[in-house]
DNA sequence: TATGAATGAGGCTTCATTCAT
DNA sequence: CATGAATGAAGCCTCATTCAT
């Protein structure tokens, strides 16, 4: 996991009344040391279940610092979100490079989506459960990156649209995209009780099931029911 | 909301000492307004925001009765999932009639699914957000709520390739399930913010996306990467 | 045990919603039954752990009547100890004969003694460890029985000094009365762990101990320290 | 009594929002205060009477310290034994210099024994009526201490018989310990309502007793009864 | 800079007791 | 007579946050 760094002794010598943490560091790296124990923290046990308590044991650091560096536990938890958030829309928006195939940046971007997600479990966690829940002011600083993460795949697949009959615009994407992140979402969880598959085998499913259904849909091949059940 | 009943008064007088609220009912009664109220708070403000002095007074009733009926607050939120989960299970379960066509049925557990979130917005809240968070006991709780819920998706679309070239097993359309079941969630919250959009009409978007993208699969019609791009 | 009447069915039948509890029973009856249960459940768990719920249902009658028999739980815990103390004080003062010799008294009592608190360890607990503790208005009661059981002892020992050079007063007596009391309580609790010795062995054990060092106290035989270490 | 030092206002003046109780005491300092408050309390009201309110309004502190230093109310209930029990066990200890006559021994240990509980009412209040009652897990706590009391007592015995015809191991002098602990208690209580009496006279009269009574049994003279009467 | 010491506020839970049937 | 239903009051405990060194 990369929370946590490793900078502060990780053993208790014992001879002292109590471990004497590394002094005098940099305020950036006071800052990453605290960050990092808070995503473990909230991504473990929720917002209101982890404490500063136990946040500031994590991260080698006395409460006091903490308030000082970044505030109440409220503004810790929306840092992490956003740190986290940042990390996870860069990493992908690296991944998917604007001259390919419009194919190949999806395909892209669902692969390093799985690979980042599985490799930073705290993150996606943070990300994925713990920010959506607990009301305001979170709700709003999700909704932000919801959006981001949104804009981004809209933009994917709009761009795929370009050379079809008709070209469609990112905001018209957005159910599908919101349904492909959600889908993405579900079988990342259906994932923790099926380890036995890879990243890059879910992301091609996926790839599969969103490209498929969509290629159908833009070319115009569509479903619907023989009746019109409830005309009401 | 059809939880929390409304007929006790909302506001308190004060000129007596304390409104005789309905007194003497049978446990069966109480029990369910407990749970109602128990929904609407927790769904409303998070498992840990909700204080059992609110769902009390929302419930109209002394928080003894409450722990006394439906024991601790971790008792209760439980209590609460399962109500929900067999209600929104047995509501689609209920649609979905064996002898109709395939994507009938599955037409018809979509339309109810929307049908049911849009008119039981907390009771949704309760499954899809707040039972996921907040780890033991919940997630188990949650786990097997997810369980039925996958196992009756899943069903269903091994059904539709009965008559296929290759008809599947139940457990092999898992992780479609898991990805259709992600992609209703998140159109849910995304209709959150676009309420101009019918119940039937994004059950009908969600239908395309699946149909379409799951019968090219089963007819064999697929997309792959051109190149191995990470030979690594 | 004598506690906890057996005249209530002791299983469910399941049939009906509630165990109908036999009905109707003569006032003195169910005084009897909730005593019973009363005794047991504060010797057990002591008078603050011991819950009006737990009673209730132990004696096999709703809280109500035991509020309405015996009062609240203070007026029920001093019911519980005059009740006891009187069966023990009754036991031992039917034992002693006044015809007997003096030592026969005493090694009858101390007999009957060991062997009530073998058959009612409830009883004893009561008076022995709950009734001592929690203060007013118990610590009333328990001085009250203390007082009963040392005039008993008193008289005893004063009698056994009638037919010596200097015949005493029973109040005089008190001191070695309460320290023979206390050797006897004390060889109680020792007895628990030591389950191997016999009712009439302890209370021989104890005899010798009392009746030796008595008689030479009674008969001018003493102790003193060589020299007064703190003239003070 | 010497707990709960008597240095801060007892009253509140009310006049300012809250006396600034002395403040930033070293941890070593307050753990001896709340110690001290905590005895006072449990032993006047009780253990379940005494709150944890009171207890930290009569130490000067806030609740919160108490349970970062001493724990939860029965740990802290726990630790109160253990000092209690370590300070009496230690005062006697002191007292008996194993250099002196046997006779000389007890007679110290005794006398220090009322002497201390003469000066630690609280103390010993603890240490005989509290720590008793309660069940789990103040019984294993009381029986230590019982057991080491126990221990020295008899050591104290058997080293009398030494120079005896029989001498004797601890262990068999456990019952007569027994009963002289016993003795000696039920003397203390006694006490409380004859006050006239001093620490002296009384820790005379029990040396008399036990070394009288002892010291024929050891020699060989005892009682018996006469006639066997439970032919049964 | 850095931290041990300190606390106000609030939440969960239980219990003795009473009322209405 | 008998009880299920109901509650005011109070207790334990924890936590986010700050102060003084």
């Amino acid at each position: 996991m990369q929370a946590a760094g490793g900078s502060q002794a990780d053993e208790d010598d014992g001879d002292g009344p109590r471990r004497p943490r590394s002094r005098r560091l940099p305020r950036s790296v006071r800052e990453r040391q605290i960050l990092d124990a808070a995503v473990e923290s909230f991504a473990a046990r929720g917002f209101h279940l982890a404490s500063m308590d136990e946040i500031s044991e994590f991260a080698g650091i006395s409460k006091p610092m903490i308030y000082a560096y970044l505030g109440s536990k409220e503004e810790l938890f929306i840092a992490c979100i956003q740190r986290e958030a940042n990390r996870l829309i860069e990493a992908i928006g690296t991944a998917v490079e604007p001259d390919l195939r419009p194919d190949e940046q999806l395909w892209r971007g669902l692969r390093v989506f799985f690979d980042y997600v599985q490799h930073n479990r705290a993150s996606w966690t943070i990300l994925h459960r713990q920010a959506a829940t607990g009301g305001e002011p979170f709700s709003s600083e999700f909704a932000q990156w919801r959006q981001q993460a949104m804009a981004l795949i809209s933009t994917l697949l709009a761009r795929a649209t370009e050379s079809a009959a008709q070209p469609m615009q990112p905001q018209q994407m957005e159910p599908f995209a919101a349904a492909l992140v959600g889908a993405g979402e579900s079988l990342l969880d259906w994932w923790v009780e099926h380890p036995e598959h890879t990243a890059d085998g879910l992301a091609m499913r996926l790839m599969n099931l969103a490209w498929m259904g969509f290629g159908d849909l833009v070319e115009g091949r569509s479903w619907s029911p023989r009746v019109p059940d409830q005309p009401e």
